[in-house]
DNA sequence: CCTACCGATCGGTAGG
DNA sequence: CCTACCGATCGGTAGG
């Protein structure tokens, strides 16, 4: 269970050199996409040559599903530490919870990008591990929503429809962001906390 | 100018082989992204040999801006004309807009995650020309919300801001859609519509 | 962790 | 629009 806030923490115990094509994979990943990057690519990013991947990870697929699966890890970690630090409040809750989302899809975007986009070319078993951390994390905001709609201060149709919509806004700020207007990541996710909090509202 | 409300309706007046390479084409990139499909595999998929594609498109490259300019123009043509059949009352542009857009990613989701996570994979005289049409289309609706402000129907903070955040709902719907719960396009984009309103109002 | 190399596949073309 | 082919590059491995 990582309970890591950055993926460099996650990856701290590694070799430093599988530290350095992780990152570089990421990197590339998230400008090129997982096709249209070679692990020839990784590896001069990494300042490594073309075989020395294959110390570190069987196949390039699986330096994917690592970069992936640590993505969606600190992503959950940071938005249940941003609900805990927010305390019982419903609306204080979703709000941080929605606040952490928009941040991570904005200034971690590569990686953002890769995990949300790159899903289709992981393999089957890995696919399905990636799957319950994204349902994980979006039932814990649904549930939020719920706490929110028992104590009146929300009233949405339908709380998981109303969580997932959430969800979208965030993820899709990585797809764009940082083309849009000169906004940093802390106005962004300011002002879509506040969207967030005039979909709910009775 | 197009005005056609499917791709099929805007490649009518092209061969019929170029047409099914589009149609292949379109699929296998919505399936495998740009960069995991081969030139072979849409030949195979339209019937034809590996060289066959070459007849009618310059390079692999100019098949993918044919079939993103398209889905752009058929997306913002379906937003027009919906907006045009809801009369002139902001409320019923708003969601009439928001209803198409969301019906488009769902039931074309193979063609708008296309359109949407393929656009670095285009030259860059490309991107500068989807990038028009989708800065029009997303003025086209945050003008619907500014009448709506006007109107007094709709009180967000910002209107651009939230024009953008209604965007992000439809596209998002492509990246998802169909894994979610079972639910229908048209469900879909009934709640979704909801959702959009409730965020605009005062 | 590097050099050297493997077979396979890639985008694209020649020539008909 | 097909057959046959081009050089380049791919993911991955042998062997040290």
């Amino acid at each position: 269970m990582s309970t890591a806030l950055t993926v460099e923490e996650a990856w701290a115990g590694l070799p430093a050199t599988a530290q350095r094509l992780l990152v570089a994979g990421l990197e590339t990943f998230g400008e090129n996409g997982y096709h249209g990057t070679s692990t020839r690519a990784i590896a001069q990013r990494a300042g490594m040559s073309p075989a020395a991947l294959y110390m570190h990870f069987p196949t390039k697929e699986d330096l994917l599903f690592e970069i992936a699966r640590t993505g969606h890890e600190v992503h959950f970690a940071r938005v249940r530490a941003a609900a805990d630090a927010a305390g019982p409040d419903p609306s204080a809750r979703v709000a941080a919870i929605v606040e952490a989302s928009v941040l991570f899809h904005a200034e971690h975007h590569s990686l953002a990008r890769t995990i949300q986009y790159e899903h289709p070319s992981l393999a089957p078993d890995h696919q399905r591990a990636l799957l319950k951390i994204r349902r994980d994390t979006e039932s814990f905001l649904a549930d939020a929503v719920t706490e929110g709609v028992a104590s009146g201060a929300f009233a949405p149709d339908d709380a998981p429809t109303a969580a997932l919509a959430l969800m979208s806004l965030a993820i899709d700020v990585a797809r764009w962001y940082p083309s849009q207007r000169r906004r940093s990541p802390t106005q962004i996710a300011t002002s879509y906390t506040h969207l967030a909090l005039r979909l709910l509202r009775p």
